[in-house]
DNA sequence: TCTCATGATTCCATCATACGGAACGAATAC
DNA sequence: GTATTCGTTCCGTATGATGGAATCATGAGA
């Protein structure tokens, strides 16, 4: 058996057909239409034979589903196991995120400090035909992205020191942040403006504004984003205004 | 390693890993509260450092969380699954339900046929103290369950026999209908009634009205349970016009 | 209706992988 | 300071996951 690479899709694991698993459901989610088994394994790196495996089992488990078609997509089961994943402050935001992209007319996310990662938790996207693609479950490292630097805004600089210990600052973009001393720095300018900024640190020409929410534990952030050719000063003042406005009010 | 039962929340399955592994997601889920380990080792059955070592892998995958009590939850990665695998219906429903629970103050729920199987996709719960615990993504056979009479209705006999071929007809509780033509009559008579009613065949206790989404694909229902001393004639009389209006306006 | 081709499913020999008892370590209570 | 409880790591074992090859559906084209 190969123990190298195998499960591109998601991140490392311990139980290898776990995580093969949680890749394949991946696969489908990504996908915006039913895939057939072949498809799947193909883009999970799967051979044809696990894969069918791996996705009976969650067939059965009710996690994916089978059209007539046999072409898999995700189960129902998934429905409950995320409403209840969901943290309440994401319910109470969601109309915030609808007023925000209201405003702005760009996405609008919500995150949550999850451990030592950023996890988006809620969005409302833009009614642009050019926008992100939803992300909400992501997770990434705090120190390269609005909502995450929002929130390091918040702690003591001690657990904000310990907490780069652990993930380090790889950088993403030419402009990623890659020192402890940089990113303190802008942390400190982000407390006295009220809102942090994230010029094309995580992906290039995505601009992001974001404020944290007062008093939240675990810290969570609203923010705007999209691509920086949009998010001129003119949306973004505005957003500030909204943003801390819709903050205030989760709080 | 012992081959015999071991993962008793969730159904059989053909990768034993996945299915313990989404065994320790139900039992997360399932509780009300975060869990230490040796709690949700104990509900799932599986040994201290097997569930630890799935639920590490479910960790880096961002489908489990670790508060700092070392306690687990239900992690963020699973929100995002959830709402790709909620069908556009469930969504559209949203208002239906809550004005359904406003107009009889039980349980409204929505349900589509997956495959051979009945799977609640959305659910406003009772206002009451008393109420069925939350069952979105549960799936049940259609023979026992209100919703799935009402989508069954809709179907040609012909259809009917071979899903009942298929899946058996076991009884749940002592009205539990068991033969074919017992449930075939039955269906007659919601056909010409308009509306199911299951009276304690899925749950002693539980009565339930559904009625089927007309033209709906896969068929879908919409019902209001609860238990049957509080489902009266006069609040099933006012549950069927609201569900059949609810139903005519979302097909 | 009969190829043929494509893709899904099942088999099965192989061994890597998941398993769990036992030992160890951390954290809290007494 | 000691005991107790709970989490984590170790590691030998053999089970259960694996994937190449064979078989079986399905649908297209003639």
């Amino acid at each position: 058996m190969r123990s190298e690479s195998a499960v591109p899709a998601s991140g490392g694991g311990q139980v290898q057909s776990v995580a093969r698993a949680f890749s394949l459901l991946e696969a489908l989610a990504t996908a915006d239409t039913p895939l057939p088994l072949a498809e799947v394994a193909a883009r999970t790196g799967l051979a044809v034979p696990t894969a069918h495996r791996l996705l009976r089992t969650l067939l059965d488990l009710g996690v994916a589903r089978q059209l007539e078609t046999r072409d898999y997509a995700l189960g129902p089961r998934l429905i409950g196991l995320g409403e209840r994943a969901t943290p309440p402050l994401a319910e109470s935001a969601r109309g915030a995120l609808i007023q925000l992209e209201e405003a702005a007319q760009e996405t609008a996310n919500l995150a949550v400090l999850d451990g030592d990662l950023v996890a988006y938790v809620a969005q409302v996207p833009s009614r642009h035909r050019m926008r992100m693609f939803t992300e909400v479950g992501r997770r990434v490292l705090p120190h390269a992205s609005g909502v995450g630097k929002a929130m390091l805004a918040t702690l003591p600089e001690r657990r904000v020191r310990e907490l780069l210990s652990r993930t380090g600052m790889p950088a993403y973009t030419p402009t990623s942040l890659t020192t402890e001393e940089e990113l303190l720095a802008d942390l400190r300018e982000t407390r006295r403006r009220g809102f942090a900024i994230d010029d094309g640190e995580q992906e290039i020409g995505v601009r992001c504004i974001a404020v944290a929410v007062p008093g939240a534990v675990p810290p969570a952030a609203l923010s705007i984003s999209g691509p920086n050719a949009r998010m001129t000063d003119a949306i973004v003042e505005r957003a500030v205004t909204e943003l801390t406005r819709a903050a205030q009010e989760l709080a």
